[in-house]
DNA sequence: CAGTATCCTTTACGATACTG
DNA sequence: CAGTATCGTAAAGGATACTG
């Protein structure tokens, strides 16, 4: 049904999986954005939420994210500075299809842990 | 909905999206598993369907997906010996599952280009 | 044909210190 | 508080050559 096959820089442009998933499926960026579904979130607040993540990669992720279009920056400048990170509509439309599949992976976890430790067994 | 605040480390051995969805959304398995979709292919076959992997990465990649359940790898030996890979009753799930985000990212793949292009401008 | 083996580059991530 | 700056590590990926 998809076209996958991509030799030229016209098909990896056009791929849907290149260009758009491939920035959304970090380690960190579906985290992010699962953490704002109840409403906005300051900086400080997204960091615990998230728990094990650094300043430097928060920012980081943060910013593609809303490079991308998915959540909206705003400053309340102080002092002291309160700046507040939320889902757009595009985030909302977005975490409301991501949200099928990460309930099908806490489904299949055991599963599939299962299938690996057979796979790693002797 | 989801307890995505991890901080141990049996929270983090618990969250499905670290856990399961990891090890799919790479660069190249989705990519991988959608080439699958309509039957078996041999390891020469689905590296001219991927289009630009080498061969390592797909060995690597094929590798991951098998110890997860999500594919089967049938040798015949030959000579001269033939292997084919199969999407296994999980990845026929799994597909079904990841599809509808596939089909998102191409409807919203302009409107993301345009927020990068919009973000990047000045 | 279906891989391994090597080597190299890039990207993501992590740790820590510092600042308006 | 919300970052930036620097430094270092690790994993992913790419290029090329070789093999049962």
């Amino acid at each position: 049904m998809f076209k996958v096959t991509a030799v030229t820089k016209e098909e990896v442009d056009n791929c849907p999986i290149r260009q758009v998933l491939s920035q959304v499926f970090g380690k960190w960026q579906m985290l992010i954005v699962l953490a704002l579904e109840d409403g906005p979130l300051r900086f400080g607040e997204l960091k615990r939420t998230v728990g094990d993540i650094t300043q430097r990669v928060l920012t980081e992720n943060l910013r593609k994210l809303e490079r991308d279009g998915y959540l909206s920056r705003t400053v309340d400048p102080g002092p002291p500075v309160a700046v507040s990170y939320a889902l757009t509509k595009l985030g909302e439309d977005w975490i409301d299809h991501l949200k099928p599949v990460v309930i099908w992976a806490a489904k299949n976890h055991p599963e599939i842990a299962e299938n690996r430790a057979a796979y790693d067994a002797p």
